[in-house]
DNA sequence: GTCTATAACCGGATAGAC
DNA sequence: GTCTATCCGGTTATAGAC
């Protein structure tokens, strides 16, 4: 029906390819503000009119920006998983591949999260429509646990790639409003955070500890279980 | 200069009284997209121009709210702060003052925190413009543990404030994309997590995690002292 | 110097012709 | 699938009234 989600393989793919381009290069190079649809698609050498045609919105390119980082970041993060086989060593990689990968955006980030908590918008990560986004992203950090010596409960186990998923989150939230050079707090968070996420989690497993970590667990995946089922409410 | 701030207590006091009430009145009615400029203006019986005078956007309407559910949630806390003793009681009488505080709200507040979230915004709350607001608000926080049984070191004791109202916050974020009925989830968030807070906040003082808890706090004040300190980089 | 009103401008979005 | 013309709403310029 519409041409605005896979252009798959028509004359008009590559009208379509050539919009996107030209407008996440503008975003690079000038932000998202100052960058007008009329330039866009000028840029592109096609009229406004026709830039509508491919994508509906303004916001609906911040979509594919999306889907190019992580795409991006996935590919970064190919040889630390394959080299490395420590848990601390795992995440931090994955973190760097991930800092380094928006970074070029880091300028135009400030709608991003904008959009992104908009609970109306389909672009926020919690949205239902950003359901199978967020389950690849969670896998990635399942393979940063996976094949490492850790060693933790099964409970616990269930839910860390969750947890290193809403981590990962926040350290994007705090690299957005980094105005330090070369985003060198955002690193500093996360050298100072891997480790102290590495030890708590080991900790999680202490008797003394672990009640606490059960029962946490357990309002986790409830949480979860209850968000991720598309609204099965009280009367079925 | 601008009677954009302080209304002072002339005549045109009363118009941009009249405004702002007006447009908060549509905002609940009608949502924020939905109450054009050109219709405050028009309700209030005033002209557009006129309406710029008083507020330099339609965002500043916003900051407008803000301050206004800041100011009733400490009306709110007046009470369990005054009664409860407990340090347990003391953070979910104030996270539950918040909850019914801003809750009238809730269908519009997306909008609220979109832009709240710009970085580039003086309305986010990690702003330097912000700062004032939150050093109030995290005072709030320290009223909370302040007075109470609480035993912890020094060093937790001093960042304390700012953990809870970064907790706060999340909490804030996670109410937002709540669509269940009554903000049931996000209630349960807090009765379960305000209870683990505390079980952590006791367990830091064990000898066991002491080192932990030592590192964590001083990186904790050296990156809030770095952020609050306006931008003094590296060279004087 | 305080306040008000009208007429633009600008950019996102849409309608409808080709 | 592509264009031109147009709408709509936030924002500003400007002219002036009290």
């Amino acid at each position: 029906m519409t041409p605005q989600d896979q252009p798959a393989t028509g004359k008009g793919a590559e009208t379509r390819a050539r919009i996107l381009e030209t407008s996440l290069r503008l975003f690079r190079e000038r932000g998202y503000d100052a960058t007008t649809m009329r330039l866009i698609a000028a840029e592109a050498g096609v009229s406004v009119g026709n830039a509508y045609y491919y994508f509906k919105s303004k916001e609906t390119l911040i979509q594919a920006f999306y889907l190019r980082t992580h795409e991006e970041h996935l590919v970064a993060c190919v040889e630390v998983l394959a080299s490395e086989e420590g848990f601390e060593h795992r995440l931090l990689g994955v973190m760097d591949a991930k800092l380094r990968t928006i970074e070029p955006y880091h300028r135009f980030s400030g709608i991003l999260f904008k959009t992104a908590a908009d609970p109306e918008s389909a672009l926020n990560p919690f949205s239902a429509e950003s359901l199978p986004t967020r389950r690849e992203s969670t896998a990635l950090f399942a393979r940063v646990i996976e094949g490492t010596e850790l060693k933790v409960s099964s409970d616990l186990w269930a839910e860390l790639p969750n947890l290193l998923w809403i981590y990962h989150m926040g350290v994007v939230l705090f690299w957005i409003h980094d105005r330090s050079e070369g985003r060198r707090r955002t690193h500093r968070l996360v050298e100072h955070t891997v480790p102290l996420i590495s030890r708590v989690v080991r900790l999680g497993s202490l008797p003394l500890l672990r009640s606490l970590t059960r029962r946490s667990t357990a309002f986790l995946r409830e949480l979860r279980d209850e968000i991720e089922l598309p609204e099965a409410s009280d009367a079925s």
